[in-house]
DNA sequence: CTGAGTTTGTCGCCTAGATGACAATTAGCC
DNA sequence: GGCTAATTGTCATCTAGGCGACAAACTCAG
């Protein structure tokens, strides 16, 4: 396979039952073309509306259609735990994120933070409130340093109008990020804190970009190359922070994790999967 | 507003930070054309997206695209507790739901449903697994007897193609769709078993069809009116039976819902939604 | 190198809510 | 009307995990 035709191969494809995923990433910021993928990394079937969620919208464009879009963006360029939106915020911008990490999250009245979502590179977002001029209901902060395309939301429209392939891959991205939540709201109400974080760390495994990984690989060992503090994979699963703490602990003491710098291994997929099935009782 | 107007009319409207929600529903299965509301319910700014989730697409349709869509479509009449589709079938089919109530669910390995939606008349569904021909991931059985409109999804996908302005209501709703599932999330990890059973009554009250309420519904009261057992409520929030149960009774006690035939009456709305912010803790 | 600020590791206590096991109702059906 | 199956109401019991309160370990700016 060329380089050139990975250019617009959509990032996961179905190899029975269960399914590949290749991650991609923007390698530079100026041309925006998705790279190649190195690591194949099989997550559980129910979750390949997890990666298609994250699916890459920018790669998956034709080239015209990307020259088209990126002729209306602005760029910015975000340092970590600086705000893209606030709840309130009137902006009615559509973000397609270059390079980093974006994390969308609520504050309830008691202050507490829900996660939603992490944006990956390629990912578009911010889609959800390009209905009517609402204001924005969520938050988004740049997890890393990062890059955001920004297009306003009526050039967004107008582009998904002339462009009917591209507004289907918008719809297809919407449904599995709507399916995916779907299998998070499941796990929340049937899987116990350990369940939960497994299955976590299993997704961010398949969906983040592999490459930055400075670490040597080992054989299986998969990395989740996401910068997480107890307290956002707490926020992410809805638990508190030390139950959090305690249960990587007890899942680093049965050598099913290992810390590497501040990203986590998976030692072995296949055997934390199989750990996930057991442990969800 | 002349009835024709209303034809194709969204069901939803932005005023002053609280959203009016007119109710619309399907009354002949041959027309197919939006009925006149009849009651204003004010929910949470918050639940904006779900009454925009819940959107009649059908009829916010324009008379032409809706033509175009209904020559696609077979039609489908479902007994109660009828399946619609199940994990694992191949039909490639989206739905609108011209009249009834179907409920989507997932089934957990230890047999535990977890309902993800309830779907009322005018909405689409099944889009989910539009993408590629993946089977479904998930069940949908009519709630009620019901009668769907069956299209087929290369068909849709047609559809949506020659009517942007279509592909572009789709991807508002299922915008907010997502958004959504964001406060469903939200609202599982922080809040206790009363408000989520308080604030679902709330969503369904202003979601689901007024019409056919045959009790008099007094001054302030709204009514639920979608056919809900303990279990199915337990289901969709996450608790057990039991609880349900019980919590339904404290809150018939202390006079904030009364039960009428099957369906839920929420006594008087703005002291309810007080009950839920306050019992939030 | 240093000190403030953040993040992690550890305890013990305590409550919301799960679970199981019933009895009492109610609905649907012949 | 009468019978079965489904649904609701009630308890007593048990536990996962929340919460507060620390100490230890890191991070990073100056």
């Amino acid at each position: 396979m060329t380089d050139l035709s990975m250019r617009v191969m959509m990032s996961s494809v179905t190899v029975g039952g269960r399914i590949a995923v290749a991650s991609a990433m923007i390698q530079s910021a100026t041309e925006l073309i998705a790279g190649s993928a190195t690591h194949l990394i099989s997550v559980d079937d129910g979750d390949a509306a997890w990666s298609d969620a994250h699916a890459n919208f920018l790669s998956s464009l034709l080239d015209a259609e990307r020259q088209d879009l990126l002729t209306f963006a602005r760029r910015r360029t975000l340092k970590p735990r600086e705000y893209l939106f606030q709840a309130g915020d009137h902006s009615g911008d559509v973000y397609i994120l270059a390079i980093g990490c974006v994390r969308q999250f609520q504050i309830s009245p008691t202050g507490k933070e829900t996660i939603l979502w992490f944006n990956f590179p390629g990912e578009v977002f911010g889609l959800a409130e390009l209905s009517s001029g609402i204001e924005r209901q969520i938050n988004a902060v740049a997890n890393d340093a990062s890059e955001v395309l920004c297009v306003r939301r009526t050039d967004f429209i107008q582009f998904l109008g002339k462009h009917p392939e591209a507004a289907m891959k918008a719809i297809g991205i919407l449904s599995a990020r709507v399916r995916a939540f779907g299998y998070v709201l499941a796990g929340l109400t049937l899987d116990n804190v350990e369940t939960r974080i497994a299955r976590l760390l299993m997704r961010f495994a398949a969906v983040s970009s592999q490459a930055r990984c400075s670490v040597k690989v080992e054989q299986e060992e998969v990395c989740v190359n996401v910068r997480l503090r107890h307290q956002d994979i707490a926020n992410l699963i809805g638990a508190s922070r030390q139950t959090v703490t305690s249960t990587l602990l007890s899942l680093r003491r049965r050598d099913a994790i290992r810390m590497e710098g501040h990203h986590i291994h998976i030692m072995n997929p296949s055997h934390f999967q199989h750990l996930i099935e057991q442990s969800a009782s």
